[in-house]
DNA sequence: CTCCGTGCAAAAGGTTTGCACTGGT
DNA sequence: ACCAGTGCAAACCTTTTGCACGGAG
């Protein structure tokens, strides 16, 4: 059930479903965005989809980029990760999950734990409508912990 | 113990000590920008930060409120907050707490829940080195709910 | 007196927008 | 054909940087 590619294909096929009943276009762009986007763990910001897809569409313009991802957002398939950085990354995972953080260089990997899945919301029902919630644990990564190779 | 003006008394004690002892100077802007973030509860970007200070202090930069803001996070003195959006926010909080953010217009509420300060942390130690965590609700504020001054 | 901080202005990113044109459907 | 999407370039916003001056310790 966790097969990759069978999982990506799925989200791809949704996603395509999703476009075309609200009448949107998909075009060789959006196409290529979402073989890029969806399914991947790197929390990308524009930029870094960009940089990937660029290479297999000449001519493509950072617009688009931008455009799409907030288009995806806007249709509940893809969320804005909350990240202390000055960048907006994105999400292709819609389930409730949590994160870990390094604070040395930005980087965010998924954490599963079903513990952590079973919160409870707050209780401040008039105040803020919850709708769902990630956990969301700083700190160092392997890479950045390693003497050599440090980053800053 | 929880009394404002004695906890922001206090914080700013603490700041203007852990400046000194590392030899950096109490400037007024420095000592102004203080004021403002303390015990701030709004987890403001360095542009509020600028727009409260600069009508107190004549021809202050926006540089100096930036750099400032990141001296102080060097320090230990603040944090960058978690948040989705293209711009940093910082918090005075150290302790552990946690968020409601509001998709609308993302203002950020702290919420406080001794038994989320209690959670495990997660057990992947060789991989990752985890400091502390918070627990990110997101939803919609009071006032994005009510029809009338809606925001977006 | 010695640094470090500050202001200024320019630069560097990241993101958005207007417009003419192309391309899905 | 129609309507939305795209590329381009400019604009905009946030953040960073180099340098000369001024102020805190």
């Amino acid at each position: 059930m966790s097969n990759p590619a069978a999982e990506r294909a799925r989200r791809k096929a949704a996603a395509e479903h999703a476009l075309r009943s609200r009448g949107l276009p998909l075009t060789v762009q959006r196409r290529r965005l979402l073989e890029r986007f969806l399914g991947a763990k790197d929390h990308p910001t524009a930029e870094m989809i960009y940089r990937d897809v660029a290479p297999l569409i000449p001519g493509l313009s950072h617009a688009t980029v931008y455009r799409t991802l907030e288009t995806l957002v806007d249709l509940g398939l893809a969320r804005r990760l909350p990240h202390p950085g000055g960048d907006v990354r994105y999400d292709p995972r819609l389930e409730r999950h949590h994160h870990l953080l390094c604070e040395a260089c930005g980087a965010v990997r998924d954490y599963a734990s079903s513990r952590l899945d079973a919160l409870p919301f707050p209780d401040v029902s008039a105040a803020f409508e919850t709708l769902d919630y990630t956990v969301l644990f700083r700190g160092r990564c392997a890479a950045c912990r390693t003497p050599r190779s440090r980053r800053g």
